[in-house]
DNA sequence: CGTCCCCGTTGACACGTGTCACCACCCTTC
DNA sequence: GAAGGGTGGTGACACGTGTCAACGGGGACG
């Protein structure tokens, strides 16, 4: 309350009719189009005494541009669309707000969008959301498929990141199979989430791993699908060991994939790491408070989030510059556990 | 492509401006305000002949009527927020799905938005949104505090649900005391997550928890706080076993807080389910992956949000009934693992 | 034949904004 | 004193929609 002075008069004048730029030029004693004009900061051509007005009488009467009154004028909304994909992410919240205040402090607000499970009402939902939103532009969390992508560009909305699209993947991959090696693993493998709609990451980290492996001589990487129930591990860890034998050393999707291998090994009478190593991504909190304690890959979201904020202020040009981080390997850690 | 027998044609109309009611108008051959009429619906003064024209017409430009059009002379836009509070939800995307296709049912467009983690920006950036965009209403999934909730409703916007927001809770919680009660424990406690803004739903559970105990004839329930890593865990079970000694059996917050207890007390040297019982909440894959199995608490999440869906036609009414689940106690059942 | 009414349709306004072109004024310059 | 140029500000249009009031015409009724 301390932060609203003019709080009963605001609230009374909200409640029955949002102020609109009309009220601010009555108040300000100015035309409506100089209320328009300093508002959206073209002041150059204005004395700093009716620029000081103008703004006093609209922090005044708490207006708020009507976000429709622009967008019928402007030709497009002031929002932004976050697609998110459909899989579980530890770390998705704080996706989200790292997100959405950096895309607010450049002047645009954030609707999420979760792409939708069943295939096909995909594209169908989210080209409604843009028909009828009209916004300024599409983030991809990597929800969107080619085809959806090319729908969007052709309504002619832009989409971020443009260029290296998720590609922390490869890192992240990298990271894993680096690790693996590290500790003295050649046989290396990589595990899916069964239900690849839930995995859109999954194929980028595997070629990461594959990579290596041809980079230091090894063996291609076998590949496993695994769900996450105990008679689901248990087969592909069957399979994975008449693929590649013991020792073999596992990179999963996420900890769940991880969590899930590791307790079909012991629960077959396997012995974890010496006979399986296997190393999740996420440092979800369960993985650390199982036993064995998962080795994970843990991620610093601001600075993984690297690229697309770059995007943003480069697409979205603003003065200020947000980042300060420049090394990509900040982004993501190895979390040493018991089970590499 | 098998859908869009126009696709060239529409595609290039789209791409250079998208069609509005004049273009249909003149396509159907007559005025814009029969246009208007006929596509929401109000066909009952028009010729069977007129309103075939329209349509026809309108599909075969795709007409998509512009959101901001629309807002701006209706007063409001056809947007539903849906409110999301700051906790992992393993069924989150399918909450936000089934609440979504039955927004969009009713004719709105579901926008969906978090609260932020930091206090206090919750409410700057939810009322910014409901200024910017005023939507038709707010579904809230338990994000709002009850300051948050007056500043909407005095914002003109209606809330959802108006009346036993959030009573899924008492059921859950109910459940989880019931079971435990009859596995034959007689020292209950409850488990809430130790960062509160985490936890939305805790208090509503375990005040259900208590009730239970009320009415059995049982010991109040143990309170305890835990967070999700091996020392915080650790230090939260020797509490509970302080205050209740054993057995004791928990109820949890989620399968997270439920994990992090059982393997507490396994490093401890205690018995699951024999010294301590635990139950928890969502049941997650991980916890069925894990050894021991976890018991918790399974949802029908169609089920379970059926009181949402019921205000959701009763405020936006509309001739189509879309429920069929009668039975509260469809929403939610008992998975029985190991830990009981 | 005049009046009334109803059916099908439409003209015109309002919603709130951004911006282009224009204007009034004052100060300089020839 | 008239012409020119810069400063500070504004009038008016366009954006796309929903809806009220009105209108023409044709049939029924007195």
């Amino acid at each position: 309350m301390a932060g609203r002075p003019v709080d009963g008069e605001q609230a009374a004048s909200s409640r029955s009719r949002p102020a609109t730029s009309v009220d601010v030029a009555r108040l300000a004693g100015v035309s409506r189009a100089t209320v328009s004009h300093v508002l959206n900061d073209q002041v150059e051509r204005f004395s700093a005494d009716t620029v000081e007005r103008v703004r006093r009488a609209a922090a005044e009467l708490g207006y708020v541009p009507s976000a429709a009154g622009r967008a019928l004028v402007m030709g497009r909304s002031d929002f932004i669309i976050l697609v998110v994909p459909h899989t579980t992410f530890i770390r998705l919240q704080d996706v989200i707000e790292v997100l959405s205040t950096d895309i607010e402090d450049l002047g645009f607000t954030v609707v999420v969008h979760f792409v939708s499970r069943t295939k096909g009402t995909t594209s169908a939902r989210l080209q409604h959301m843009i028909e009828t939103l009209r916004p300024a532009g599409v983030v991809d969390l990597g929800g969107l498929s080619a085809a959806d992508l090319a729908a969007v560009e052709r309504a002619g909305c832009p989409v971020l990141p443009q260029a290296a699209p998720l590609g922390f993947n490869t890192w992240i991959g990298r990271l894993q199979a680096r690790h693996l090696h590290s500790r003295g693993y050649t046989r290396l493998a990589y595990a899916f989430l069964s239900d690849e709609r839930d995995d859109p990451y999954g194929q980028g980290r595997a070629d990461a791993v594959a990579e290596f492996c041809a980079d230091e001589g090894l063996a291609p990487p076998a590949h496993i699908h695994v769900s996450i129930d105990p008679e689901g591990a248990r087969r592909a860890l069957e399979w994975l060991l008449v693929l590649c034998g013991r020792p073999v050393a596992v990179a999963c999707y996420n900890d769940e994939v991880a969590l899930a291998l590791v307790f079909a090994a012991k629960g077959g009478g396997l012995s974890v790491p010496d006979d399986v190593a296997v190393i999740g991504v996420e440092r979800a909190a369960v993985g650390q408070v199982v036993s064995p304690r998962l080795t994970t890959v843990a991620s610093n979201v601001p600075a993984a989030l690297r690229h697309i904020r770059h995007s943003l202020v480069r697409t979205y040009g603003s003065p200020a510059v947000l980042d300060e981080i420049s090394d990509p390997g900040e982004a993501f850690t190895v979390v040493i556990g018991e089970t590499t």
